[in-house]
RNA sequence: GCCAAUGUAGCUCAGUUGGCCAGAGCAGCUGAUUUGUAAUCAGCCGGUCGGGGGUUCGAAUCCCUCCAUUGGCUCCA
């Protein structure tokens, strides 16, 4: 007999060479059909395996993410069954699950596959799940498996094969189909009711673009047709609130070919929002100390080559100004860093002036490989919410901390709860990419470490994802389509003022280098925005949005009252327009909720005759008469209540 | 930059296997209407069907090419 721990501490005495399944069954039958995979000390495996001694066992359904996870994984395994049927011959690379679904590349050799060959997948994915194949695990000799795939023709999984260890190469085989593959599984298909194929991509064999690409393809499956409906529905909803979308129906921004590729142009209100928000930061960034500077959009190539950009992305950038004079030439900034050292040089410094932070909403223009623009998160030109912190080697865990507490600030006043802090460090096997001395790498990697201890944030470590002059924390938010866009970024640099020669006067009476912090909070403008509109919906905080309130007339006969109502919320400093259109009250209702006014104030003959307005909220209908002032003070309060969060 | 799909009015979309002057709704303009909590009615304006080339008696529809957009990949100072 072995010792079976439960979650929740329960021990229970089951028979040797038990079952996750069996477990499962003596605990309830409903369990038992739901029951996808199980995780036996510390290893998440099949439930039809074998468990030999004691262990401490969690059962997952598909309500866990690792009973998903499970699901997923095997249904790549059936594309790739389907795949093969209908195209003998195709080579697989990988096909592993992912957070809402799967995915399997794969090199159909000269055959092209487009959406359209989706059904008919769907359809024999389906057939093939009816017929309950079972996922069959082989222990397998790295010989035999190289064997196989050498008969099979799959030189992407003999790659893989090359790198593991003989003895712990596993084949999984269900229906006609065996592939290389670790595991774990699903005891067999029946629980897959529904599939969806998502969609088709070129992706690059091992992520290296300098080998062949595959093609991508995307699915996810459910347990029942109605979850798929409903993940059908959610992914609609999403797309409602892209932020290229919203952003024309509220005349925020737009963009056009004749400017230029990833060059947005700013609407009347979408600039009004982001200067709100450029005013919210300068306000906090004056209480935190900094000094506002001002730097010109070009510098000259010498300023990029004593940086260093020049030599790691002069030929990727937009290329550069020439002038009148022979060999003079200029770049378009693309950061700001640079003119901040340079503005430090301007005078000496001692260290009593430290820490010294100039901020600036710099523009900067980066050429964004083609593929890569995206709206407003991914711009050729756009505007950094940029400071550079000079600062004493012993003053940069304070100076980051004081960083991570305004990014906190901004993130809590406009509800971004759910970010990933991540740290991203130099790649330990390719250190040619970086540039600066190992000691000063080491230096930045431990600060920022320390300080992120030390904050008690759930922090993810990412290695290879640093700048190439330093080390970084990047604050991520996810958009409505669930993709990760890097927002706030806090970077340790030795390296600018190295190569700058930035100095200050120490208590000592001699030379000193100062450290230097790159940070922005928003990160960009323009990201930021758009970041902000997928997790609003458009319906932006009160103190934030363009329009504030709309005052609806019932008739013509009111205007004179409705200017009347205007002029006293315009004094109060609130943001209004009225709707004097002939159109019936309904529909300047349908309209200005549409345009996500927070407020709607409707006056027809009451409301006159007793100085008030009828409130009406958006999204939420009739709020009731309220009494001018009482309006008045009632949304300065919101206002208030939004800002001291 | 690479793979795939898409590109018809300001916006959202119809346009059957190539065949009469390319359609609709919304928006806009004009007029009527004077309206009480999510769409009043009528008329009008608006398109070299992404650009260029080709096949054909005839192309929005087929082919080539360029451009742009979308979804990914790679990249992201």
């Amino acid at each position: 007999m072995i010792n079976i721990t439960f979650p929740d501490g329960n021990v229970r005495q089951y028979e040797e060479g038990i079952t996750a399944h069996e477990i499962a069954m003596s605990l309830s039958e409903g369990l038992a059909r739901n029951v996808l995979s199980a995780r036996v000390n510390g290893h998440i495996i099949e439930t039809n395996r074998p468990i030999n001694s004691d262990a401490q066992i969690k059962l997952f359904t598909w309500r866990d993410d690792e009973g998903k996870a499970t699901m997923w994984h095997s249904s790549a395994h059936l594309m790739a069954e389907t795949i093969e049927h209908f195209y003998p011959g195709a080579k697989f690379g990988i096909g592993p699950d992912i957070e809402n679904g799967f995915y399997y590349d794969i090199d159909f050799g000269d055959r092209a596959i487009s959406e359209n060959d989706f059904k008919k997948i769907e359809d024999k994915m389906l057939e093939f799940a009816r017929e309950n194949q079972t996922f069959i695990r082989e222990e397998i000799s790295k010989a035999e498996a190289i064997k196989y795939f050498t008969e099979k023709g799959d030189e992407y999984k003999l790659e893989l094969i090359e790198e593991l260890e003989d003895g712990e190469i596993t084949f999984y085989k269900s229906g006609s189909f065996v592939d290389l593959c670790r595991g774990p599984h699903l005891p067999d298909t029946s629980s897959i009711k529904a599939v969806k194929l998502l969609n088709i991509a070129g992706a690059y064999w091992r992520g290296d673009e300098n080998r062949k690409q595959l093609t991508r393809i995307y699915g996810i499956t459910f347990p029942k047709k109605k979850e798929l409906d409903e993940f059908l529905v959610r992914l609609e909803e999403a797309k409602k609130r892209d932020h290229r979308r919203i952003g024309k129906e509220l005349e925020l921004f737009t963009f056009s070919q004749k400017v230029g590729l990833g060059l947005p142009l700013w609407l009347p209100k979408g600039a009004q929002l982001r200067e709100r928000l450029e005013n919210f930061l300068k306000k906090v960034q004056v209480e935190a100390g900094y000094e506002p500077v001002i730097s010109p959009h070009i510098g000259n190539v010498n300023l990029y080559k004593t940086s260093g950009h020049y030599d790691k992305y002069g030929e990727d950038s937009f290329q550069p100004i020439s002038t009148p004079i022979e060999g003079e030439q200029f770049f378009l900034k693309p950061m700001n860093c640079p003119h901040h050292c340079e503005i430090y040089k301007s005078k000496p410094h001692s260290y009593k002036e430290l820490p010294i932070r100039y901020a600036e909403f710099g523009t900067v223009y980066r050429y964004e490989q083609s593929g890569e623009l995206h709206g407003l998160t991914r711009v050729r030109g756009f505007t950094q919410d940029d400071a550079h912190i000079f600062c004493m080697p012993d003053q940069v865990k304070d100076e980051f901390k004081g960083v991570m507490k305004i990014v906190d600030k901004i993130f809590t006043a406009l509800d971004f709860e759910d970010y990933i802090v991540q740290i991203s460090l130099r790649d330990p096997d390719d250190k040619q990419k970086y540039i600066g001395s190992d000691e000063n790498w080491e230096k930045a990697e431990k600060a920022i470490l320390e300080v992120a201890e030390e904050s008690g944030m759930n922090t993810v470590i990412e290695y290879g994802e640093a700048a190439f002059y330093g080390p970084k924390m990047d604050f991520m938010v996810k958009d409505a389509l669930g993709r990760k866009w890097q927002l706030g970024t806090i970077q340790v640099d030795y390296n600018l003022p190295e190569r700058f020669e930035l100095e200050y006067i120490g208590s000592d009476n001699s030379k000193h280098r100062p450290v230097m912090i790159h940070r922005a909070p928003f990160g960009s403008m323009e990201r930021f925005v758009a970041v902000l509109i997928e997790h609003t919906a458009g319906k932006f905080p009160l103190w934030l949005t363009p329009e504030q309130l709309i005052i609806l007339p019932i008739s013509e006969k009111y205007e004179k009252y409705a200017e009347k109502v205007l002029n006293f919320l315009n004094n109060s400093d609130l943001r209004a327009q009225i709707d004097n259109r002939s159109e019936k009250t309904g529909k300047k209702i349908r309209d200005a909720e549409m345009k996500r006014i927070p407020y709607m104030l409707i006056v027809g003959e009451k409301e006159e005759l007793d100085n008030t307005v009828s409130v009406r909220k958006q999204g939420e209908g009739d709020k009731g008469v309220l009494s001018l002032q009482e309006f008045v003070d009632f949304v300065n309060n919101e206002i208030e209540k939004e800002l001291s969060k």
